[in-house]
DNA sequence: TTGATAGGCAAGCCGCGACTTGCCTATGGT
DNA sequence: ACCATAGGCAAGTCGCGGCTTGCCTATCAA
């Protein structure tokens, strides 16, 4: 679980991504390809999207709805808070790799 | 910077060293190779734990000191600020189901 | 029904990162 | 001086992750 969070965190589109998702929630999968492209330059294809946004998913920091033929994402940050609680403030260990 | 701090985040052994530092900081290379092997049950060289340590520093997750032949570790827990500054503030918490 | 739109699946390429191996430097004890 | 200890450097192996390519399904509008 930890593993998923710290993996979906690793990578730098992904990060943009979220960042996109925060600023405006509710946003389909060609928006979000869209406004990699034209806000911040980003050259990658719809399916690099795609698979970035199921690593985002399996990590829990992203939820969908699907509508008809639309399948919406919204960030979901509440894992983050494990990173806070783990280092932050002093707390066991809870890792399994 | 965000780039190593998050790189540093993504692997697993490496989290078990902020683990261990941060529950018995002013460690020498050698003590948490020791003790990844024994508590932790990880098998892993010296190198490798000397690797994990130099990318976490890179990240500046860990200060270090040198003294004679000894270099002890600190954990420096206060870049993962930017995390919670980054998503979690800027939205309030969402519902938990 | 046909065509366009929104998205999914699977195989393959390729570079990066984790780890090893071998050798090197430096400090300290005796 | 000697040798063990603590750590660093560099090249090489190898698997995984990011991305592409090609094709497939599903939904809606005309």
């Amino acid at each position: 679980m930890a593993d998923e969070l710290f993996r979906a965190l690793a990578d730098p589109t992904r990060r943009r991504i979220l960042d996109e998702l925060a600023e405006r929630g509710g946003q389909s999968l060609f928006e979000i390809c869209t406004r990699l492209v034209t806000k911040h330059g980003l050259g990658l294809s719809r399916q690099a999207v795609s698979q970035h946004l199921a690593v985002l998913e399996a990590a829990d920091l992203v939820r969908t709805r699907r509508e008809g033929r639309y399948k919406f994402h919204d960030l979901h940050a509440q894992p983050l808070e494990h990173i806070v609680t783990r280092w932050l403030r002093p707390s066991p260990p809870e890792d399994t790799p």
